[in-house]
DNA sequence: GACACAGCTGGACCGCCGGTCCAACCTAGG
DNA sequence: CCTAGGTTGGACCGGCGGTCCAGCTGTGTC
């Protein structure tokens, strides 16, 4: 009957799902409180409940958003191999930058921001040639392994925010590793999270372009 | 000076953590209360801060009893591929018995169980011949495949645990993917996650193999 | 056997959390 | 002007992880 609307400046959905946002990634996970999100709106917790059902439904609402971001802008590429390098890289880029998003998608796949990847995933996948079994564990493989990268990496991102604290970590790692294997504990030093991530998508595509030669016949 | 346990039926790290294990897989991860765990084990919240150091330790210590009783098991294959898939076939059933373990594998990359992952992978990869970088990227890309399943699984079996809502969420997956192929939808019907799992680690084993072959020269 | 000691134990207590509830408010329609 | 209903803000609730401390309990010493 009404506008639905009475001011534009009003509480909004939108409005308060873009200070979660700015919250995260601000003040990182931690920080977001439905007081400090009141806080920052000025406003009382009964308006968030008007607009917001539970704190995971604002969680997921901001993930999402990120997510349809990434995959929005690197959805046009011909070939397809390429596709889901660029589509992987958006995703790793995009935890990267808020790493609180990593930490969401890992917590539940039934979430708009994991069935947007699945879907991407698999449209790619499709172009690539990929179709029946091979083609939903392919998506499976792919979906999980790009999933699991982003959190370990917002993980690592939450624990050794800054430089100092990541060259600790991996030096523990390195001197962990350097018994069993000098050369690894090595290439652990000058070690470079994208150019390894992007390595992992690449083992994956020969795998998949590995898996279908041999089975060529249905 | 004095003998470190008093008396064998006392309070203690291990009994902590073996009750922490039994709540868990009996009642879920939001049951792990330190209330629900004064409770179990008859005694007092001081008590239990004399043995452990905050709720983070004692799950961390949880998820790696758990995992290194798995690498335990599966260490003695000498086939390394063939050692690969049992160890993350093992890593899948324990989290699939233990859903809880999934979920924590995915918050923190620097925690034992995670590090004793990685040097299984690491060392297997070594005897299938993979060095250098090579070896790494490897490394990183099973490692979070393996987690990221492992978490989007235990995340899943969290979400529908019975085998009802299992269906439903397949359902709707199904649905939603119809449209834009008939063929993924009528897999998912009978989709069987643990031979999923499989297969990616296969596309993984195979990508490995095909990018070793071409690249000869060190 | 009495004693002092040190580590262990249990429960009261704290600040903070997510979520609920309701009285006051503000705008649209009559 | 009044009424009505969606919107707002803050008081309130139970429960959480973590701290603190007074007392207990087993031990080594004499």
């Amino acid at each position: 009957m009404v506008c639905m609307t009475r001011r534009t400046d009003a509480l909004s959905r939108e409005r308060i799902v873009e200070a979660t946002i700015e919250i995260l990634d601000t003040a990182g996970e931690s920080a977001l409180t439905l007081r400090a999100l009141t806080a920052h709106l000025s406003t009382g917790r009964g308006a968030l409940y008007h607009h917001v059902a539970t704190k995971d439904d604002l969680l997921a609402a901001a993930s999402d958003g990120v997510i349809g971001r990434v995959l929005a802008e690197v959805g046009g590429h011909e070939d397809p191999a390429y596709a889901i390098r660029a589509l992987a890289l958006g995703i790793f880029t995009a935890i990267d930058g808020h790493p609180w998003v990593g930490s969401q998608l890992a917590r539940d796949p039934g979430q708009p921001a994991v069935l947007q990847i699945w879907t991407s995933v698999g449209s790619q996948l499709t172009r690539l040639g990929v179709t029946g079994r091979a083609r939903s564990d392919a998506g499976s493989a792919l979906v999980n392994y790009v999933l699991g990268a982003a959190a370990q990496h917002a993980a690592g991102a939450r624990r050794a925010p800054d430089q100092a604290a990541r060259q600790e970590y991996l030096q523990a790692l390195a001197t962990k590793w350097a018994g069993e294997d000098p050369d690894a504990a090595e290439l652990l030093r000058d070690h470079d999270d994208r150019a390894q991530f992007l390595a992992g998508v690449d083992i994956f595509l020969a795998g998949v372009s590995a898996l279908r030669k041999p089975a060529g016949s249905g």
